[in-house]
DNA sequence: CGTTCCCGTTCTCTCGGACAACAAATTATC
DNA sequence: GATAATTTGTTGTCCGAGAGAACGGGAACG
């Protein structure tokens, strides 16, 4: 059974071998490189069945055979490794921002093959920058093997996405409204395969959890600042999503009924004290460059006292999504990685003094493992979900020789 | 598979059995009457799997073969019928408030066998509550069938309770720290069996979704009103409980920073304007009465004009947690049960307000069905949990006779 | 160099669900 | 009202997947 999934549902043999398949394929895909020995205790089955479950991985193409792992602890025979294969299967990821769109090519494992971006012209139509990143795509799978299948493409969104069918319902600062992007890119490709979106902020959390900051933590938070505010939560170890796909608009909290007006009509959001536009004003940042406000933040080698009453409001809104949450950890992502550092104190002084006790002192603060490749790194990873559900299925409607499929 | 748990562990053959079995046994619980039938359809499973699955069932005491299921629908043999049993397992349910505490007999299915209450002093230690709520329990066990086993209890308190062990961290209304509370009843008892504890509002949330007016939805609020306010929440089918357990403390929402002072500390937390003392304060009801707010609100036949701001805050506050968490329902538990019928206008004007409208679009506001029990059946609800895990476990340490070893 | 420890491989066993065939019980149809 | 159609319960068999035992391999340790 899906660990999230439709429960009621009862299991019968079939479905344990694709979980169990599913279930080693996705741990091969955390580690990278793992022995057969650290796999059968990490699922609880016999050796025996270990090993039909690797050999079949292999002969889909998915991995290989690999020397010992790493250093060898203790007497005994040294276990044999399993390891992800060079032409095994890989998807698109696409990091749509405000600014500018990165797409890769990205493998089991996570691992970055290949990157490209391109510039998103302001009040671009979403057809215009949907043959741009096609265009990217075509360039980025260029020299993919002849052999290596291509499972899906995963898109994370700087807006609401409905998650029943990947509508892009409201990107605010793309001007964009009921934009179904995934079948834009798929006919500017002139391809039909799995195409996944979500917002940024919830695959950032996805990426943190699964191979970031938060390996091993199952209740995190990541906190975007993308021009907009947003959070992607992951709770007992699953993405938080809500009935339609839109949870962690916390940049629409209610902070200061007595501040400034919002863009969503509202009256002193969250966002009016923290976000892009209202840093930018408080140092004096022109209007254009909001967009690369991670940037500016960068150039501050002292931290502005115009800073100072931006990292307590971060720090008391924070204090409130904890208290909501009561996360483990709280990964600040986007212009947030720049912004910290700088008031950190302030920060931190912001959310002990609002933050409930029991909340507070199983919490920690922390910037992204992934640097900016966080929501990158979490549409890769929506794409290869499939994989882990079902190895068999997935591999099966994959695409292969890609490159002709394009030329075409 | 547990359909939330541990996830990474492969599925034996073993667990296969076990999953399905509590499975059906979930869905009889669910329905309390089904026909096998509708069992296969609803498990995906084949006839004669269910066949064995019932047959185990039955052969374990839990359900009994029943006459076909309500009104034959189309040609064919009718299905035969799946019932609990009569001296099935049951629970102790204890639902622990601020000025009272109740204590059922709850049978699978969730039907109230037998329910006894006693008051709850003001500023009573726990050990003195502890024995009250062990007298409940004996006199609520006394007419049990002897045949039938005890399961666990399970115990709604008003506050917040760490999820590792059931400690209640903090009781704010009845000024407890730290209390081992399952210990002190255990004692009381001198049983030895399975205590789960957890948050009223949880609670709440968890029975309105199993069997109350959010059946079948899977994303869904219930917002509570006891003295505090907090929220309970169920997301994607399963409880939001946070890092420690404390998830869901709405009342500590930063809502106006120029009101009032919070006992957490803090000014202006929602619960300063939404809070039973702040209403009881706007409609001059005396300070000794505040635990039974809903009984003063239910006496307004006519809305007073103190309560339309209240209603507003109410309103505006639902729109910040149905922003971040966009769940398809709000169940408006406690005195909001009493209040919201009287303000509905002001409440669902301020959310209209102040709500994005993607998240607006698919929420409903709505009163809990379970009436004021939904805390004291969500406790019955954790306390079964373990038969749906594994029945045979479950049943193996349950407590037969009851009655005398609680006379021993 | 032998012992010990751990792991991979192979074979068999066991168990649980699927499947097919048949009987039973009800509805639909002529 | 008799027959056909439909759906379900029951039974026996089959199949597949994981468990377990036995054996051999490979490395560390003494």
């Amino acid at each position: 059974m899906s660990p999230h999934g439709r429960s009621g549902l009862g299991t019968n043999q079939e479905a344990v071998r694709r979980h169990n398949l599913g279930t080693l394929l996705r741990h091969v895909h955390g580690a990278g490189h793992i022995s057969r020995a650290e796999l059968t205790s990490l699922m609880g089955l016999n050796r025996s069945t270990i090993a039909g479950l690797v050999a079949e991985l292999e002969s889909l193409g998915v991995s290989e055979r690999a020397l010992p792992v790493g250093s060898p602890q203790g007497a005994g025979r040294p276990s044999a490794g399993v390891r992800l294969a060079a032409e095994g299967p890989y998807v698109i990821a696409v990091d749509l921002a405000v600014d500018r769109a990165v797409v890769a090519r990205v493998g089991l494992g996570g691992q970055i093959l290949r990157r490209a971006q391109a510039p998103v012209v302001d009040g671009g139509e979403a057809w215009q920058v949907g043959a741009s990143v096609a265009g990217l795509i075509r360039s980025v799978v260029d020299d993919a093997p002849a052999a290596a299948r291509l499972v899906g493409i995963g898109i994370s969104v700087p807006g609401m996405v409905r998650r029943s069918d990947g509508l892009i319902r409201l990107a605010p600062n793309l001007e964009w409204h009921d934009v179904s992007f995934g079948g834009i890119v798929l006919a500017a490709l002139g391809l039909d395969i799995p195409v996944s979106l979500a917002n940024d902020a919830d695959l950032g959390a996805l990426a943190e959890h699964r191979r970031g900051a938060g390996v091993g933590i199952d209740d995190l938070i990541y906190v975007s600042g993308h021009v907009g505010v947003g959070a992607g939560v992951i709770t007992g170890g699953h993405r938080l999503e809500g009935a339609g796909g839109y949870a962690g608009e916390v940049g629409h909290l209610r902070f200061n009924p007595a501040g400034q007006r919002c863009h969503c009509g509202n009256q002193g959001c969250w966002e009016t004290e923290v976000g892009a536009h209202a840093i930018a004003q408080a140092i004096n940042c022109p209007a254009d460059k909001v967009a690369q406000l991670d940037e500016v933040l960068d150039g501050f080698r002292e931290p502005p006292a115009e800073l100072r009453a931006t990292g307590t409001a971060l720090g008391h809104g924070l204090a409130s999504i904890v208290n909501v949450f009561n996360p483990r950890l709280v990964v600040l992502g986007g212009y947030f990685r720049s912004l910290y550092p700088l008031v950190r104190a302030e920060v931190n002084a912001g959310l002990s003094e609002r933050c409930l006790p029991a909340a507070l002192e199983s919490v920690t603060l922390t910037l992204p493992s992934l640097g900016a490749d966080s929501p990158l790194l979490g549409a890769a990873e929506i794409a290869l979900e499939p994989l882990f559900v079902d190895p068999v299925a997935a591999l099966g409607t994959a695409l292969v020789d890609v490159r002709s499929g394009l030329a075409g």
